[in-house]
RNA sequence: GGCCCGUUGGUCAAGCGGUUAAGACAUCGCCCUUUCACGGCGGGAACACGGGUUCGAGUCCCGUACGGGUCACCA
């Protein structure tokens, strides 16, 4: 028989049988419809938000129906590999609160259908090569890179279409002797797929797209790479079937070599999985224009939202929202519930790209630290700090209960403040109440000057009683607002401007600069309890010096 | 260029042949108010275009335009 031997001749080392490994990957014991999803990023040391938006694709459906969710490493191209790379891709899937049933992790591999870095699988690809070469559906091709070359520029020139095809594959039918005597003196080469003549097309169930239908595929795509190691659509075949991967949630741009992958998985007579081609992540342009995601773009990398401190949460809840229409409106509903609570449907996926908007993520994340208990809030921030501002950390680590009742301020009541968004926004926001970054920031009001402003706050430090409740505090304010010729009320002002020097809003503001440095902050009464006695009278009086900022 | 996917307000989106075409974010105005924030009320703002099919089309079909993807020993 000329193609076996041809494949003995190509893998001599290979004498398991492909029906060896459905014994050794036997078909899952899982409540029957139970998804089995995965994630297979590739090492580069870049984390695409895109592919933490499949992947909660993937973790919702596995886990909302008894199903399993596994990590499994792409790592067949050693030349875009960085070092630390997985370390790297687990830590930040971890962070954001993805978790695997099964797969690569930390501390080695989980589960039995591994190993699950595609780089340690290399028998198990080639015994299926080995099966597709015996059935003359797979032959070596010895093309260089030069010739590849040729072929498409003799296409260029005579218009065909480019690759290696038909006509123009070469190496398809090389004699056995020749292929023989190449392989005797050492030359490379790669395993090609034999694909039938162009023509036909194949229809695949798309869960988000419903049925495709798409032109049969005519190129000899390469299986196995001069390596060895497998290109991703040999791959993907050969893994998720063994894997037992039940539905393969994976981005747009793989829809053109869907037929190559049907292809193969007819070939080998096994069963497709259901794929869940999800819409491309785009970003708007400089000109309005649509433009598609780049490495350019910080807000791309998954490590941005880390490294600016947003909360996981609120990254995920973000991406639920574009991910599952239906979801934004679930949660106004659900305010409390946690996000394993909705119904994910792979049907309410939009087929349509959607543009990144970070105002939206924003506004979800106030609404995320606004629900979270302060106590959590200061210990994410901490750790946070920890991580990307080391400089700082010690400050926010010092004093923990300092920290969550910053953190608690307007966040007690019926409708929270809602101006926490990610660690360095926050960070900003609440550095006043830190000596070491405390400093006069904003001007006095235009209508008092720095005399004035001095008199009312020793008027006001000669009165100030920090165990007054809010209530007898402020009409404390009022009255000092009186007797230094201020309105007691703005609309008084307001109605007779000649009689007053201000109204009562003046005065809080002069406090209010002295205590935080700024004309806006949250409310003042809530900063004083919070700062304490002794840091509220040091502050006043030490505006005395104050070169106010004009 | 070939093939493929897509197209409802500025953005995300409901909508499945008959709706005053939801909602959210953003924006603008008003109210609340010692600042900010929160909250409340209200406004502006959309079915890419052209042909069909139909009593009737955002919804179905065909073109066109536009946007995107893909044509590697990358995934």
């Amino acid at each position: 028989m000329e193609h076996a031997e041809l494949a003995a001749l190509l893998f001599p080392h290979i004498n398991k049988k492909l029906a060896d490994y459905e014994d050794i990957y036997p078909p899952r014991r899982l409540p029957a419809g139970a998804p089995v999803t995965r994630l297979g990023p590739s090492p580069t040391g870049f984390i695409h938000l895109g592919n933490l938006y499949g992947a909660l694709a993937d973790e919702r459906l596995a886990h909302q129906s008894g199903g399993l969710f596994l990590l499994r490493v792409e790592d067949t191209d050693e030349k875009r590999e960085t070092p630390g790379a997985v370390e790297a891709l687990i830590d930040a899937l971890a962070y954001f609160g993805l978790r695997f049933d099964e797969g690569a992790a930390a501390d080695g591999e989980r589960g039995n259908y591994g190993p699950y870095r595609q780089s340690r699988r290399a028998e198990l690809y080639q015994t299926a090569a080995r099966a597709l070469t015996e059935r003359g559906l797979a032959y070596p091709c010895f093309c260089s890179e030069e010739e590849l070359r040729e072929i498409r520029a003799a296409q260029t020139a005579a218009g065909a279409n480019p690759g290696y095809y038909g006509p123009w594959a070469r190496h398809r039918s090389l004699p056995p002797e020749e292929v023989k005597r190449r392989l005797e003196k050492g030359e490379p080469f790669v395993l090609r797929w034999r694909a039938p003549a162009a023509g036909g097309e194949i229809t695949a169930p798309d869960a988000i797209r419903g049925p495709l239908v798409l032109p049969a595929n005519d190129q000899d795509i390469v299986l196995l790479k001069s390596n060895g190691i497998p290109t991703y659509h040999f791959a993907h075949v050969v893994d998720d079937h063994f894997m037992r991967v039940t539905h393969v949630v994976r981005g747009e741009e793989w829809l053109p070599s869907l037929p190559v992958h049907t292809q193969i998985f007819a070939a080998l007579g096994w069963e497709q999985p259901v794929y869940c081609h999800t819409p491309l992540l785009l970003k708007m342009e400089a000109g309005g224009k649509r433009k598609l995601s780049k490495r350019k773009d910080p807000e791309l990398a998954l490590d941005f939202y880390r490294r600016e401190g947003y909360h996981p949460l609120a990254v995920r809840e973000y991406l639920m929202t574009i991910l599952n229409s239906g979801y934004e409106e679930w949660r106004l509903g659900h305010p409390d519930a946690p996000m394993e609570k909705f119904p994910f449907d792979l049907a309410k996926i939009g087929s349509s790209g959607a543009l990144f908007d970070l105002q939206k993520l924003n506004d979800i994340s106030k609404n995320v630290f606004a629900a979270l208990p302060p106590a959590e809030t200061a210990d994410f921030l901490r750790r946070w700090a920890e991580a990307w501002r080391p400089e700082t950390a010690a400050l926010w680590a010092a004093d923990r209960e300092y920290l969550t009742a910053i953190a608690a301020i307007g966040r007690r009541e019926a409708n929270p403040r809602k101006d926490f968004i990610y660690g360095a926004q926050i960070f900003s926001f609440i550095s006043f109440f830190f000596d070491e970054y405390f400093t006069p920031e904003d001007p006095l009001p235009a209508n008092v000057s720095a005399a004035e402003a001095w008199r009312l706050l020793e008027g006001y430090l000669a009165v100030y009683d920090h165990a007054a409740d809010r209530e007898s505090w402020f009409a404390g304010v009022k009255r000092l607002a009186a007797v230094s010729g201020y309105a007691e009320k703005p609309k008084d002002y307001k109605k007779q401007p000649e009689s007053y020097k201000g109204h009562v809003g003046d005065v809080s503001a002069v406090i209010r600069l002295a205590l935080s440095g700024r004309k806006n902050s949250p409310d003042l009464w809530e900063i004083q309890q919070v700062m304490g006695e002794e840091r509220v009278r040091r502050r006043l009086a030490a505006a005395a010096q104050y070169d106010w900022p004009l």
